[in-house]
This record gives C-alpha cells, sequence and structure tokens, in this order.
DNA sequence: ATTGCTGCAAACGATTTGCATGAGG
DNA sequence: CCTCATGCAAATCGTTTGCAGCAAT
C-alpha cells in the first residue's frame, strides 16, 4: 500500500475540519442556523476530489439520506460558494458544476466536447494576468475563469467525422 | 472629423463583404437556402463593435424588421457561430452572448460583478498557454474561455458595500 | 416540386421560489 | 417561541423544438 494514501486521506479529514469550521462561523456570523442536511452534503462534497454536478451530487447525497431534496443540494452549494468552500466550474453546458478549493492548487480545466471528459492542468501564468490586467484597469479582480476545449486523442482516433455540422453547444 | 472614422467605416463594410460571402458559401456547402431575415440579422450584427445577447440584438433587428421572431435570431445566430462568424462571449449569467470576430484581434474581457459592465483586454500569452497545454495532453484544442471578474473603479467608489452578502449569480 | 426557412406556441431543462411544516437556538 | 431550514410543487427564464404555411432553389 503506497504511503501516499495516508497523506491524502489525512489532508482530506483536515480539509473537511477546517471546511466545517468556515462554514459554521459563515453561519454564526450572519445569524443563520446549523443543520444535520447541510453537514451530510457537505461531507460528501468535500470527500470528492473532482468537481461534480448538482444531480450526482445530489445521487450522493440521496444514497446517504434519501430524505433531502434536490433543492437542499442547490441551498447548500449556493452557501459554499458563499462562504468560499466551492467555487464553480464553468463548463458551458447549462450545467453548474462546483469543486472545492481547500488543500488544492488553483488549477484550470481542458474540456473534450466530444465525450466531456475533463483533465485538470495548471498554468500560473495565468493568475499573474489577472493580476495585471486588474492593474491596468483599476479593477479590483475576484476571480478568472479559464478553460480550454477540444478533443481528446480517445476521440480523435475513436470517430471518422472530421467534419463537425454541430460544433459547439450553444448555451453559456 | 476625425481620420479615423473613415478607416473604420471602411473596415466595417469589408467585413460585412466578406461575412456574406462566408456565409453563402457555407449555406451552399450544407444545401442551405438564402433568406431576407438572415441577411437583416447579419447586417445589424456585423455592424455592432461590441459584443451583444440575443436579446439586443433581436431588438435591433425588430426595429428594422418588425415581423422577424426571436426563433429567427437565435437560429441566425447558431448558424453564424456554425459557420465561424460568431462567437460566443461567456459572461456564466445565463445569457448568451456573441461576437463577431472578423477584423478583430483575438481578446478578452474583464467583468464587473456589480454593474455589468466589461471592458476588453489583450493577452497574447493566452494562445500560447492553450496551445502547450493541448501538446502536452494530446488534445487538439479548437478554442478557449478566459474572463476575469472584479468590481470596477466606479462601483467601488460608488458602493460602501465591502462584504457582499450575495458575491456572484449562480448559473453556468 | 421539393425542401429549407419562418413565426408562433408549446416544450424543455436547469435552477429558483412560495409555502406549509419541522427543527435549531 | 421565534426564526431559519426543509421538501415539495409550481414558477422562472433562456433556449429549443414541432408544426403549418411561406419562400427559395
Amino acid at each position: 500500500m503506497p504511503e501516499r494514501r495516508v497523506d491524502d486521506q489525512e489532508d482530506s479529514r483536515a480539509a473537511l475540519e477546517e471546511a466545517k469550521l468556515i462554514l459554521r462561523e459563515y453561519l454564526a456570523r450572519l445569524g443563520l442556523k446549523h443543520s444535520t442536511q447541510r453537514d451530510t452534503i457537505l461531507n460528501i462534497f468535500m470527500g470528492m476530489r473532482e468537481h461534480l454536478s448538482t444531480e450526482e451530487l445530489y445521487g450522493l447525497v440521496k444514497k446517504q439520506d434519501p430524505a433531502i431534496g434536490y433543492t437542499t443540494v442547490y441551498r447548500a452549494l449556493k452557501l459554499f460558494a458563499q462562504c468560499g468552500l466551492a467555487s464553480e466550474v464553468e463548463f458551458h453546458d447549462g450545467v453548474a458544476r462546483y469543486e472545492h478549493g481547500l488543500n488544492r492548487r488553483t488549477h484550470h480545466h481542458m474540456v473534450c466536447t466530444q465525450c466531456g471528459e475533463s483533465i485538470e492542468f495548471f498554468a500560473p501564468e495565468i493568475d499573474e494576468i489577472e493580476q495585471r490586467i486588474g492593474r491596468d484597469f483599476h479593477f479590483a479582480t475576484i476571480r478568472h475563469s479559464f478553460q480550454i476545449y477540444g478533443t481528446c486523442e480517445a476521440c480523435r482516433t475513436k470517430s471518422t467525422v472530421r467534419y463537425p455540422l454541430k460544433p459547439r453547444q450553444t448555451r453559456t
């Protein structure tokens, strides 16, 4: 068994604890209340390494507590995003995806427009660009969104369609 | 009257002609048909310097020919996107925006999350990153999407809210 | 003639909201 | 107790689709 697993588990544990603290403080500050549902959702959410859609998260949550409704998951994710625990991953296919940012280096995604698979990559220059442009135009920048679209090797090998008539999906 | 205006007008004219040609050829290649509505929409679309939403374009189109329907504008924009005349501008607020790329350097947008205004900026490194990451992971890249979010100077001066409870809009 | 295009209305799909009820402080 | 959170169903909103009639080839 590789040592790495242990570190990962510890990281994940620590991240969960930190997340709980952040959420608790956020709720307290706004006079909001704690709930078991939100706890369950946070637990599962923080356990995911990859980004996932509301629907996917809902599926996992439902397995653990079938009484939890779709709406609650939506509201929880929004709440997590508000207190900085979750950030939205934007693939422009009309589906909201979230990932947690604790113990994760800033990264971006490259998405295959045929199979939908995504890979993560690192490009530190991007942060510098955000800073630079913000400075140049007197913006207080908050975040950026960057993703690359293309076709992965597997899809190119598989498919013989070289001239897709329906190049990409429309929707922001 | 500044000389520049003349150049701009000529550019715009030339771009329109080129666009018409591209569209005509695209239609011919796919066995599709020409229509007056599409012509009207293309004219107006190519006349815009800035990106605009379907709704905004629809408004302008309607002024010129009130008989044209919403659906037709949607379909036209999709068509323009397919033949490369239009590209989608993604602000992640649930509204599709398009801009034409003829005679325009590749650029990106920085958006004020308070007033919604956007400014264009140039960052040539981004294209290089797209190339590099694509190469590294064996993707045939097609395009990328990059935007910066923050607050503009005017909004920061105006508003005294330093801790927005509703940081950003959810929707991909 | 054939087949694509248009405009309307209805359908869609992800997300949000209203509301009665239940739980937290 | 008072207020917020929940879960359901209904509402929203941008976008897409089905279809009958019109227009282009």
